[in-house]
DNA sequence: TAAAAAATGTCATTCATTGTCCATATCTCC
DNA sequence: GGAGATATGGACAATGAATGACATTTTTTA
């Protein structure tokens, strides 16, 4: 996990950015909330509680420097606003999203190797990633019907 | 062709909803450009021109119950804006998105039965619809490097 | 044809995101 | 450590896609 932090902040560095308190904090806020989904706002919140201070307007800065970066992925789940989560080394883990609920699971099984090399010899496509967003009702709703 | 027009056109009525020549314009805007991923502007422009009184929000209102009738599906390619497509009946296909021309891509074949499985059954999910997302670089970027 | 209900057009509003500007903090090199 | 060059942060304004409000018009159905 520290090695994680470490690495973006010298990724950061290299590209020629400056590695400010902000950037470490928003930083540090994705990191700690892996697998939730934050949307901009959220971040901005947990950011504000250790950095009274910082401004909205940094957040999304940063959330667009890291993106570059490609330390973050956005994702859209369909709820009028932007969400990240970190980019792990493989592929991109994948989403269900329940239709009644609006909960989402994730998948981490990739399970597209046949498609990914349909793709890339039918198409000549050179893939770098995907996002898979699978819709449906999850159990607790079909449960509860 | 007509087929689905007037398939559309019945189940707009059967929900209760009228059938007003501003819907059926706007219907046929988006058939007449199929797998052109339209947004609500373009889609606006192009019923403007056989109904140039038409408001911007009745376009929005209209796609907002073609979407809600599953006629119509909201696409996002990260460019601000929301998109649509005609439901096909069968699984919606897939779309392979160059990060460097920005181009998009229809994939029709399907290859997601292995992972549908297998969400279906480990996660008790009743899947109802996807959307597949592949990045990376189309032909003619690979070839002019 | 007319009454009732729903939809349209116009305009204002919301809200996530981005731009502007200048004081301030970071980094490099000594 | 400190000075200087330069990128960055904070505050606030601006943008733009999307939605809301409401008076007027259109459709439906009898
Ligand atoms: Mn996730
Ligand atoms: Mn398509
Ligand atoms: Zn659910
Ligand atoms: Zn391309």
């Amino acid at each position: 996990m520290n090695d994680i932090f470490y690495d973006i902040l010298n990724r950061v560095k290299e590209k020629g950015y400056k590695l400010t308190p902000q950037r470490k904090a928003v930083v540090l806020a994705i990191l700690n909330h892996d697998h939730m989904h934050l949307n901009t706002e959220e971040i901005y919140a947990l950011v504000k509680e250790e950095y009274p201070k910082i401004g909205l307007a940094t957040v999304y800065r940063t959330l667009i420097v890291l993106d570059e970066l490609d330390v973050i992925t956005k994702m859209n789940f369909d709820d009028g606003c932007i969400r990240y989560e970190i980019n792990s080394e493989t592929h991109q883990h994948h989403h269900l999203i329940c239709r009644n609920c609006g909960k989402v699971i994730e998948v981490m099984e990739d399970l597209l190797d046949d498609i990914e090399a349909m793709v890339e010899e039918k198409y000549q496509f050179k893939i770098i990633d995907h996002n898979l967003k699978i819709y449906g009702l999850c159990k607790h709703c079909l449960d509860n019907q």
